[in-house]
DNA sequence: CTCATTTCGTTCATATCGTTCGCCACAGCG
DNA sequence: CGCTGTGGCGAACGATATGAACGAAATGAG
């Protein structure tokens, strides 16, 4: 099967050029270009050569959704996965009912990414295959589709990590115990986390001199991506 | 809330009138009518006041997707169910990519659309109360709902079922040592049906933690019953 | 250089989780 | 009546996620 071929819409530049890399170091898929806007996505779509669309939701000439609707009536068909920090429950309902076929939280681990990507390549191989189905149980499976969660280390839990992403991706140069207070937990706890992260190559660690006496504080922070 | 409004799509009469009947059966629904073709189907949706369809797939001028189509061209976003005998998997898929939330195949038990139908409502009821979503498992939990079987599975019993269920409507955040002295059973029988509750998406797993040592203990809580 | 100070980072205790295994009641059967 | 299979339950036992405690490390002050 040849490469499918994936439009990164993003109006962040950085963010942009963060997801073609992200996308491009994974087999099997090619970033054929990225769009700033709406108006240039469905320029683009309109040539009909994209296979899949990571679409964020914010953009400045209106919302993904919107872009999602206009392809649509459009008659393009084409694969959408939303990559957005929208985090209402409505939002993700909207976007199930338009037809989108992932959702991934902003800030992501490149591991989180990279599972909904390859989730759904094997999706598409399935469907080709074209057969008929059998039974209810083979119509649900197809329909809402098996989301494979990134394994987390033992000793860490996967919901305390998401939110400790979560922080880090609202402003930079957390320290342990800050997060701690954020979340709940002991700073030793919160460490671990960070930790993780940082060993990931997902979190950056840094020093924060105050000034003052004593060993400086650790800061971390998320990586935008190289 | 209101009872959802129901139009069902459905070219046999008798079909029809079976499948309006289940539907006032249900409490929570009413059925605002039934269309026997797409033309006739666009027409009633565009007076505004449906909620939900149930669309069947082999209609006398057009294919049911085509209605879903049309619908969303002309900015209509009602959520539809599709009920139908078209088991091919390029069927499923294509009626994924477009948005229908459910997909039940013809011909199908009572339960079977009893399960759906309470199962969309309680998705539905969770969007409007306004909730936002804590990390990446909850966004999969709504993009792909489970579906609710009816049937309780080996090694559960349906009475303390219930009685678990009512425990959770009283209050937010029950550990299973809660639960278990409240209706005396032991923490591992009360973990069992929290857990089923869980798998099925209708209680919440989150995590206290108390601030001493030792793991963190594990909460319940009934989804969005606000 | 030495000390005071502040935070780090590791080790260990601990509370809870989650799984395995066996018990018991009960129903079906000869 | 005994035997057997099955469903529902709980005790027991690692596994695991956490915080307390404490020495180590990094810095500024004198």
């Amino acid at each position: 099967m040849p490469d499918l071929r994936v439009l990164v819409v993003e109006d962040d530049p950085v963010a942009a050029e963060a997801h073609r890399t992200y996308v491009d170091r994974l087999p099997g898929f090619t970033c054929l270009g990225v769009a700033g806007t709406a108006a240039r996505a469905l320029q683009v779509l309109a040539r009909g050569e994209v296979d899949l669309v990571l679409l964020d939701m914010n953009l400045p000439d209106g919302h993904g959704l919107d872009v999602v609707r206009r392809m649509r009536a459009l008659g393009n068909q084409t694969d959408v996965v939303a990559v957005t920090s929208a985090r209402e429950v409505s939002a993700v309902q909207a976007a199930a009912r338009i037809g989108v076929v992932q959702y991934v939280l902003k800030p992501f681990a490149y591991e989180t990414l990279r599972d909904r990507l390859t989730a759904y390549a094997r999706q598409r191989k399935a469907a080709e295959s074209g057969q008929v189905v059998a039974d209810q149980d083979e119509v649900d499976r197809l329909l809402h589709p098996a989301t494979v969660s990134s394994s987390v280390p033992k000793g860490l839990a996967g919901s305390v990590l998401d939110r400790v992403v979560q922080l880090l991706g609202n402003r930079e140069g957390w320290t342990a115990e800050e997060v701690a207070a954020s979340i709940g937990t002991s700073r030793i706890t919160a460490r671990r986390y960070l930790e993780h992260l940082a060993d990931q190559g997902q979190a950056l660690r840094t020093q924060r001199y105050d000034g003052r006496s004593g060993r400086p504080k650790v800061e971390y922070s998320w990586v935008a991506e190289s």
